[in-house]
DNA sequence: TACCAGCTTTGATTCAAATCAACCGGAGTA
DNA sequence: TACTCCGGTTGATTTGAATCAAAGCTGGTA
């Protein structure tokens, strides 16, 4: 069950209310299940905002670590590069997900985060955090949580570039997409890809050229209709089925 | 597969409090930083060892997740059954490092751990753990260092599962665990593996006749001495030039 | 001691994806 | 308009790893 189960949080924080001051929490990963002051005490941590331009930088490997990043809305790509100027994509970002992760290990980020389509993110000092989650048990159990499904995913990705022929891993990435996307209120069957082919194969390991054969192949066979960055999946259970005998849906 | 016999049982935490289990702590991962007083008041969590047997498991995917585990001694592997019956590696673990952070986020282990020696873990009840993580902020600190080094590491596993031809990753591999195996104080030169040919083409992502053949190449070339599970390296330097111009702690 | 099952090696062949190469089409612009 | 750049598609060829197949070891045990 890789990309498609594992990924991603939930994002069903609809029962909360909350002020203004505090309203862009609403869209974050992290206020799940707190009450009013808490999440004003989480808002006083997070209030800094920021924009990014398409092709813009969040953040830079190498560079040091202070805060988390929780995206409010666009989307962004996490990168590795390699000495040899190519560069291996280690995931693909969207609202509400949360970013840097991967940087409190050594405080220093291990990765390139760029914005694929304008975006803006609420800057989470770490150190605060942790200050704060240390009052609000329920928080730093969420926490926990979203650190735990990074790694989840991450196995997901292992098991999918391990195992899987180019065509199973397009058909579960696009799901994983598809799934994404409804979570967010969008169409599952309707979107638009953010990232070029050569970006999509780097993340599954995979040429550009592979990628593009494998996006053809589905839709010659019917499954989906691909018009250059825009997909239309037209028959998702066998889709589903590409991915191959894993278990799908949870 | 072998059953229930050799399972560790990890559900009457009771008993036992004694002053030595809080000795093994200090072999352990997370009493870094910490003062005398707040290993005690660790070593009251995480005072209920077990011994798991080769081949036996300490839990397995599907089962509920209440406790992370340290290892204290031994060698263990984690792993995702898949449906046809083929599974694939996610990881290798030796002591001192921390397992079960994949099933903090749905409280439902993700996967198999099995021993692939004899091994012996100390059982550290989450909740508990959290509980006195919020009094100890280095603790909790630690703990989190900890979680996202595991997602580095993943992503090192996926860099490699994604870009790298099967001599790469093979020497990439070695010279993981030779790093490993120093840090423990053991030659970092002579080792044996714990793992078959089969877990290694697994966690890989390659076949076991592939893996077999890049050992028989690297010895060919001299870089490494192949007995069966013995392994010698010869040449470090050319074994790390085989891994590419990729930095990997992985 | 001999036997057997499981692990490992090695060779021959096949196959999926990489590579090499040509071309298309849209967006920006000189 | 024509030009160029960039991303995408498609075809031909090569190549690295999988697959198929056969033996060789090793360690446990009857």
């Amino acid at each position: 069950m890789p990309l498609e189960t594992s990924t991603c949080n939930h994002l069903d924080i609809s029962h909360i209310r909350s002020s203004c001051a505090t309203c862009s929490l609403r869209e974050l990963c992290l206020p799940v299940g707190l009450n009013e002051q808490e999440i004003q005490t989480l808002g006083d941590v997070v209030s800094h905002k920021c924009k990014i331009q398409r092709g813009g930088t969040l953040y830079r490997a190498g560079s040091k670590f202070q805060s988390l990043f929780a995206i409010r809305r666009g989307f962004l790509k996490t990168c590795i590069l390699e000495q040899d100027g190519r560069q291996q994509v280690t995931g693909f970002h969207m609202t509400g997900e949360l970013l840097g992760l991967d940087a409190i290990s050594t405080e220093i980020h291990t990765c390139d985060a760029i914005a694929l389509e304008d975006s803006e993110v609420c800057e989470i000092p770490f150190e605060k955090l942790e200050e704060i989650s240390r009052a609000i048990p329920s928080l730093m159990r969420h926490f926990h949580k979203i650190m735990s499904r990074e790694i989840v995913r991450d196995h997901g990705v292992m098991l999918l570039l391990g195992s899987m022929k180019a065509e199973e891993r397009l058909a579960t990435f696009l799901l994983n997409l598809s799934r994404r996307f409804l979570m967010r209120g969008y169409s599952e069957c309707n979107f638009n890809l953010r990232m070029t082919r050569e970006e999509i194969g780097s993340y599954l390991g995979l040429k550009l050229e592979t990628v593009s054969r494998a996006f053809s192949k589905l839709q010659d066979e019917n499954i989906i209709r691909v018009d250059n960055k825009h997909i239309q999946i037209n028959d998702i259970t066998r889709l589903r089925m590409k991915m191959g005998n894993t278990t799908c849906d949870t």
